[in-house]
DNA sequence: ACCTGAACACCGTTCAAGT
DNA sequence: ACCTGAACACCGTTCAAGT
């Protein structure tokens, strides 16, 4: 019974996860989940996502490729943890803030992190985002939003749309381009630079939100 | 000169693409690209992206792998030309209705259309998406926030933003949850749903964006 | 000229054989 | 028990050989 795999990503697997986390010994050699994704992640950020393959990890790591299935259960796996990885650099806010300031600031803090890993952005869209460091944002999140005055069911609506709105600042950045801009000449205006649309966005938001 | 060969979906690359099109003389077998396109939306639907591999593509349509490199120069094209095709199902709305009104139905029927082919929306995030459906879409989107009385600079960043949240919360839909319902019982507050949240949230900014 | 089978250089993953 | 080289079943892409 029970021989359904979770999917990576679900909340069942991160389940899984955390208990194989706490059961784990130390292995013979040095290496450690944790160091597989520090040079996971460096490879990404050094050369882009296609070239985090399981071999080219491991070689960057001094070892073969089956070592590392003694530490991650699949490519989907690193990915999973990969991204929660970068979460963990997100700063919570200062709680001594007014709501709509803290709402602000951790938009703008998910947004940087996000930005100065460009490569992993693609894969936030593959799998649910329910890892520690997500839950940890996550939760300021909402709570920002409640400290804002808002009722909880609407800070809550609120919360989603808003985080559906800074992944997606972020993910389709370079990938939208505004319209009217098909002449060879330069364009008649000039095109918004995308930190101004997201400021400008995540206050239209916001504005909206209050006086709603 | 002239070799670096222009990334599949970037501007050059579609300015190319459409002056293959135009030189295009038929193929001896009955193959064109539209129908590669077709089998390969199909595949995605119904097996998703992993699936939509060049050698299962060629055999669902009958031929090797090699001939399908005769309509397309790599994978990447493939998944480029696959999101664009998937933008041609969008309905543009009645010109006759005011903007606000076009503004939402556009927004709601590219949501509904990605929504109906989610193994591609992760494709999305991957290359610009500067298609000729996509620059409809686009020039329509635009239109809108211009008919609906804003200036133009504040229609393209408001676009901009616009189309983020929109790509956003269909990309993002079933991976962010809110925080809270940790325990293992039913949550204490009903879950909101994805359609609720996109609604509350294009009515908050468009809200914002009358007012502001 | 047009087409394509077979080959090349990979990939993720497994597992029997080593220590 | 722990580890890993070598193998398996793929993959995208190319190109010489066929028509």
């Amino acid at each position: 019974m029970c021989a359904a795999p979770a999917p990576p990503g679900s909340a069942h697997w991160w389940h899984e996860h955390g208990e194989r986390l706490r059961r784990r010994r130390p292995h013979t050699d040095g290496l450690t989940l944790e160091l597989v994704l520090a040079e996971a992640l460096a490879l990404v950020d050094a050369e882009g996502m296609d070239a985090l393959t399981v071999r080219a990890l491991a070689t960057r790591l001094g070892t073969g490729s089956s070592t590392l299935y003694r530490h991650v259960a699949s490519r989907d796996e690193l990915l999973v943890l990969l991204v929660d990885a970068v979460l963990g650099e997100v700063r919570l806010p200062d709680p001594g803030l007014p709501g709509r300031a803290r709402v602000e600031q951790l938009s703008g803090e998910l947004r940087r992190v996000l930005r100065s890993h460009p490569h992993v952005v693609p894969a936030l869209s593959g799998s649910p985002i329910l890892g520690p460091n997500a839950m940890r944002a996550s939760a300021c999140g909402l709570d920002n939003l409640l400290a804002a005055g808002h009722p909880p069911d609407r800070a809550r609506t609120a919360y989603l749309a808003l985080l559906d709105y800074v992944l997606g600042s972020v993910a389709f950045d370079a990938a939208t381009e505004p319209p009217g801009d098909r002449g060879e000449g330069r364009p008649a205006h000039e095109r918004p630079g995308s930190d101004d649309v997201f400021a400008f966005g995540l206050r239209t938001f916001l504005d909206g939100l209050e006086r709603g």
